[in-house]
DNA sequence: AATGAATGAGCATTCATTCAT
DNA sequence: GATGAATGAATGCTCATTCAT
């Protein structure tokens, strides 16, 4: 059934979701859904984590976080790739991103994907530093957020107007950013 | 009336926002807005352009962005720090860009902002160029599209966890990106 | 719109009145009673105090308690003559009693409506004292808390078995109770 | 099962009662009591059964109705005290006589158990007119339905509004009344 | 220009009921 | 004997919308 609202919400959001919809395109009746989740609130809570769970668990799976710099620009690039290609999954995720602010129950959850995503850039980051890769006077978790921020952003101007937003340029560009900002010497 | 509104919106969101609220709000009556708007969809899209021609406005009402490097500069710590310092109108606006996805009126104008908002950047960034200030191989519109997001993206962090995001750090990393990358020499 | 609830309430209690119902059996929309009372409790307690208040003026209007003895056993024989006389009123009444427990508000209400209705017996009372009619050593409040649960209980069983309650003989009897318990000499 | 659902009904009246939340309070299953009781309409017919003959064994489990009036006037203590003593009980109870108007099987059975109750007190004052206790000239019937109305009615005030009904009054006043109405000579 | 009455559709929620273990 | 999954009807509630003044 969480499959099943996955759709609807890449398409009309998470609170346009009727608990009634939910059990009807899972195939089931329109009482079921109420049933599994108590309340409205339970099933957004529900959806909303499955999205972000499936979201960042493709993320992952397909591919391990390489260590050093050129593990770092692999995941950019696989991030932009990867969301270009997946239209439905990336518009779920960014319908839950924006309701975070009106759901304090999901401003704690995308607080904590926040930081695990940034920390996570910020973990690549100093793995390079270690390595002699990128220099060592710039603030990984700063940067962190700066990437995370930069590839959101970008994905959020692409889907609201694909036809002016050109990813394969902006991607070669930050790629080419990166390593100019990071790459030592 | 509009005014009322914008902080109804930046609480809990613009499709949240009801026709009889918005004219109590105001001092009137439960009907005065539909009267005005003549619909729910009248009243969003009303509101929805009046929050971002008053973000906006805003940014550029204070001061004219400067030519040159320096001018992009101090562009970008003033978006930075005019949404710290006025938050129901940075909530409102990105309450705003959240819906865009949601309504086919809205993505259109939020299309526009956008393309808008990246040309500005690519304008200074190309008079920098011009200057000699700001280096010949990188492509602005890009470059523009990659600035925009950092912003929004760092402001979308801090609204919904202000504790865990430091903009003052960030912004300092960013300037500081921004001189490597794009000064001459 | 009350008056067209009361009907319904005689027949299936206070609670299982609709606000939808409510709204059609006075002729208007099914969300009409919504719209005044904005909820079910807000229906509830408008009915249940529109009840209460017909049945004890019409209790009060027709006829004004008259004072000393003879006006309390008047008063106790009109009691039992017009509930016997005015079922639908009589059972909205009772439903309203019955169902003071359930609702905090209706208690309230019920528990001062009790206290006014024996304070008018034992008002009764004391005026017969005064004149000389009824004997002293009695307690007047104690005897209207017993007056008032007599006649309510007897139109209790008379409405939950017309058939075997004899409301005619029952009074007589009443009223030759209260002459023996409370004339002097 | 049926002793879980007397708490529940003394608190929230008889329809209040789900089937789901009746087995759940036993410490079974949601589904135990439809499976017990088939239908709501099995388990309200069931559970105000349980109630009413819990309250009537209880009047008469502890003591016999001794003969006479003074048998009588015991009773008549008794039932007062029992009923302070016992609130859920007491409110049970009451919340079955309260929905008797609303359910036709119920009706009928609180009817043959008002006829019951009646009949218990005509009794009494029968064999207290057999021995030469109590004066011969009244109805015994219709003083058995004027004193079951006058206690239950006392406890449906004291219900509703203990903190201003005295019971000990109330029934120190009773006991008198009943003296002076049913004693000979 | 502004108000308020009235409507009706949409939706969350509760709950009895059925059915399969 | 007991449980749990699933259904669908009933209902309270919110709101956009319309209309009359």
């Amino acid at each position: 059934m969480l499959q099943a609202a996955v759709k609807i919400v890449a398409e009309r959001g998470l609170e346009n979701l009727t608990l009634a919809e939910c059990g009807e395109a899972a195939g089931y009746s329109r009482g079921l859904a109420a049933h599994y989740f108590d309340s409205k609130e339970g099933l957004i809570s529900a959806i909303a984590n499955h999205i972000v769970d499936a979201y960042t668990r493709r993320q992952r799976a397909d591919r391990r976080f390489r260590p050093g710099l050129s593990g770092l620009l692999e995941s950019v690039e696989y991030y932009l790739d990867s969301g270009r290609s997946n239209v439905t999954a990336l518009r779920a995720f960014h319908a839950v991103l924006g309701s975070a602010l009106k759901h304090a129950q999901l401003a704690a959850s995308i607080a904590e994907l926040n930081r695990t995503s940034v920390d996570a850039f910020a973990r690549g980051i100093r793995s390079g530093i270690e390595r002699g890769e990128i220099r060592k006077d710039i603030d990984p978790d700063a940067q962190g957020a700066l990437l995370l921020s930069a590839l959101r952003g970008v994905m959020t101007q692409w889907l609201v107007d694909p036809d002016h937003v050109d990813i394969g340029t902006i991607k070669r560009e930050l790629i080419a950013n990166l390593r100019r900002l990071l790459a030592t010497g």
